[in-house]
DNA sequence: CTTCTGTATTAAATATATTAGTACAGTTAA
DNA sequence: TTAACTGTACTAATATATTTAATACAGAAG
């Protein structure tokens, strides 16, 4: 379900945050679906409780996941995930590595046809 | 010319690598311009010069920089960067990110605008 | 020769990340 | 109720990363 790369120098909370948004993004895990409790994770990885901790902490205020006490972390339906702020973020991100393309001369077609096969492939929610 | 923020959480490194990327791709800082150097800024900066050098030192790693032995450092010329490792860095970020567009909605005719727009704008150079 | 440049190195100090252990409150099922 | 699970919180100790400090060397420029 999960790995994580211990000679990597990006902090291994870090890891399990991508590869969790990663998952709900990707449709692997759906919504409202348990994931697993802090320490089934630790001791999955055999990492300590408290990174996990720490992991699921940011995704929950980022408001991928919600927790409940004593009943487990869940995953946010997508309509309810709180858009505006986490769209700008997106936006700004995807404006630095266009500008990036821009600059090593990759023409604007090919990155436009690589958006609209992206779209393609899961885009089917999506498609106004 | 530069702007550091200490209460950010990234490293001032990591902070003046974005600053001096973010100054070569807008175009602020030409090919072959010399940048301050490392003893400079970090007087400018009023931080240590080992930390400007770090930061030097991984911006000519990433080719975006070159440094000549008691001269000083300068700005790579956008025709001499060795492109084919960091565009692929560049889609792979795309790709993450419109993934994430995509989970959250995004209608695939606004990010493609967006882009276009981008592209419009200092595209002139790469607008085959 | 003097001053500037990049580069390298070592040591100390600070900040961040991780582990370890413990505790509490609430849920679930036996 | 009891037992076992859940999230959450906290402190302490350790490990790693970052930053500062102080030097030093080699080459370029005036």
């Amino acid at each position: 379900m999960f790995q994580l790369n211990l000679k990597d120098h990006s902090p291994l909370y870090q890891q399990i945050k991508e590869q969790m948004k990663t998952m709900i993004i990707s449709g692997a895990l759906k919504a409202d679906e348990k994931i697993p409790s802090v320490r089934e994770l630790a001791q999955m990885l055999t990492i300590n409780p408290n990174t996990i901790q720490k992991a699921y902490k940011e995704l929950e205020q980022e408001g991928f996941i919600y927790s409940i006490r004593a009943k487990g972390s869940f995953v946010t339906p997508r309509d309810n995930i709180l858009k505006e702020v986490r769209i700008n973020e997106l936006m700004t991100n995807l404006e630095k590595t266009v500008r990036e393309l821009i600059y090593v001369q990759v023409p604007c077609q090919q990155v436009v046809l690589y958006i609209k096969k992206l779209y393609a492939e899961e885009g089917s929610t999506a498609d106004d």
